[in-house]
RNA sequence: CGAGGUGUAGCGCAGCCCGGUUAGCGCACCACGUUAGGGACGUGGGGGUCGGAAGUUCGAAUCUUCUCACCUCGACCA
């Protein structure tokens, strides 16, 4: 690395690239649009799947599965919702291939087309409402709280690691509920759900709004989404919880009689986060030098780098490592002993910055000298040196305060670069500079929202729910307006 | 699908305009030695259908035509 994080758009994209790539996240795969997450990256994600599902199963909910293949008269059913997705469809029309009769290979064979062609899911709802169908008669039935990890292909025709590919993997949540109130309580529920993994686990501050009626969710009453803001100004959506009224249930039949004896169609929402929280994690905190993880989400917590010359000075420092290493571990805190001789220290400590390691311990003949380690924080990159004994402790708080730091230093970036404006030539101003979030009045019509987007390619990120009303102006079309909206250029 | 661009070793590139020894450089890789508290150095070595096909020519990485792939930017999108 050792260059600036470039702040105008298309370096940053390039920069972003090359960091994804130099830190083994992923890479693209030959196979179009599609990305080979690697053992680095996907270890990164395990992590966030693993405090998401606790947060799912903590609000009551249960894993389940469904097929990858969708009838495509399933996705016909609900016509907003077909809408949507029709464009960026897989579809499966064949069974079988033949060996070419010119020997040219294998060809699909024209025997074996489906009667029905299947969709590679771009999303379950559909797939999922219509197994609902069988398992819901009563009242007794709901509500049903299921979340499904997954795999969803959307035929995308630009691609970027993380942040949009072909194929991605995400978990997606499919309630079903006896009342609308329940149903909205479960959207608002995730979307919080949301917001603290994004906050605690992530250190990534979010605003919490609802999308308009543009922007939201094919077949959704309602969306609600949470927002990021990435060190270049530009928006990201980390995620989103869907409010969906009668409607799946209506499409596909989902009635169930009620307390009452009345027969009534089920409440639904659904929410998901995908791997595209990875790049928002990349964009979040990466600095000069690389990846900076938030300890929360660091598969590898703290390496240790030994400092030797033979092997006798290897293993004694070994055996002072191994005290240290299984003091950390008393304290849950997962920690690699990088004892390659093939690099030198300089190198390592590099390779481990590069990769976001949060705490480097180093230990060379000097410490072992002095009962002493050299421990390095990857936030700051401030180097202290303890005494043995006391460095599990130490590290533990300083995991802590590193997961406090990066979360307050992301949210000053974001309250830095986030402006109120009052006019339309101030609202383009700040998109030519410094750019970030705008709060600024909408007078509510989809052709306003429709017309700046057109004009500065900023969109309405969301409507904030912490917003308070206040009179004001629509920057665009002058009339009246009762809150403040958060405009954005996005992801 | 629109506009640009690029295909030469694992990666990054030079050479092409103006055809001519054995196709070159940096990084990476392998061996040996010296090194080791912030990305080591020396010496030696391995690796190429020059994206593909056809054509022009005594001779093509280089010129012509066709073709394929990928990238960036737009439109679309989590």
């Amino acid at each position: 690395m050792g260059k600036e994080i470039p702040s105008r758009s298309e370096d940053y994209s390039q920069w972003y690239n090359e960091l994804v790539k130099k830190a083994d996240l992923a890479e693209h795969s030959d196979v179009r649009g599609c990305m080979i997450i690697k053992p680095y990256g996907y270890s990164i994600w395990e992590k966030m799947q693993q405090a998401l599902d606790k947060m799912f199963k903590d609000t009551g909910h249960v894993n389940a599965y469904f097929p990858l293949f969708i009838p495509k008269s399933y996705l016909a059913r609900e016509a907003s919702h077909v809408e949507g997705f029709a464009k960026e469809c897989a579809i499966v029309t064949h069974y079988r291939l033949k060996n070419a009769e010119d020997g040219s290979g294998v060809v699909v064979d024209p025997d074996a087309k489906l009667e029905e062609e299947l969709i590679v899911r771009p999303t379950s709802e559909t797939v999922i409402w219509n197994a609902y169908k069988k398992w819901i008669q009563s009242y007794r039935d709901l509500p049903i709280l299921i979340n499904q990890w997954a795999n969803v292909v959307r035929w995308e025709m630009r691609t970027r690691l993380f942040l949009r590919t072909s194929e991605f993997l995400w978990q997606e949540g499919h309630t079903a509920h006896a009342t609308s109130n329940e149903a909205v309580d479960e959207t608002l529920q995730m979307l919080n759900v949301y917001a603290d993994f994004a906050e605690q686990h992530m250190a990534l501050p979010v605003v919490k709004g609802k999308k308009t009626e543009g922007e939201k969710f094919p077949g959704a009453i309602d969306t609600y989404c949470i927002e990021g803001l990435m060190q270049d100004g530009k928006a990201l959506q980390a995620g989103t919880s869907h409010f969906l009224g009668q409607n799946f249930a209506k499409a596909f039949d989902v009635k169930f009689t009620g307390k009452d004896g009345k027969l009534e169609y089920v409440w639904g929402t659904s929410w998901g986060v995908s791997t595209r929280l990875m790049g928002a994690l990349v964009m979040a905190h990466s600095d000069d030098d690389g990846l900076v993880l938030p300890p929360k989400l660091a598969p590898i917590q703290v390496v240790i780098v030994p400092i030797f010359k033979s092997e006798a000075e290897l293993n004694a420092i070994t055996e002072k490592v191994n005290q240290i290493m299984t003091e950390l571990r008393k304290h849950n805190i997962s920690v690699k002993f990088d004892k390659r001789d093939t690099y030198k220290p300089g190198f390592k400590f590099a390779e481990w910055e590069l990769k976001g390691v949060p705490v480097r311990l180093a230990i060379g003949p000097r410490d072992l000298e002095n009962g002493t380690v050299e421990v390095a924080r990857r936030d700051t990159k401030e180097k202290q040196t303890m005494k043995m004994e006391e460095v599990a402790v130490n590290v533990l708080v300083l995991l802590d305060e590193i997961q406090k730091n990066i979360y307050q230093k992301a949210f000053k970036l974001r309250e830095g670069m986030t402006t109120r404006v009052e006019s339309y030539d101030e609202f383009k101003k700040v998109l030519d500079g410094k750019t970030g979030f705008i709060l600024a009045h909408w007078d509510g019509t989809k052709e306003t929202e429709a017309a700046i987007k057109e004009e500065t390619k900023a969109t309405i990120r969301c409507i904030p729910l912490d917003t308070i009303e206040e009179k004001g102006n629509c920057v665009y079309s002058g009339k009246p307006s009762s809150k403040r909206v958060l405009f954005a250029r996005a992801y």
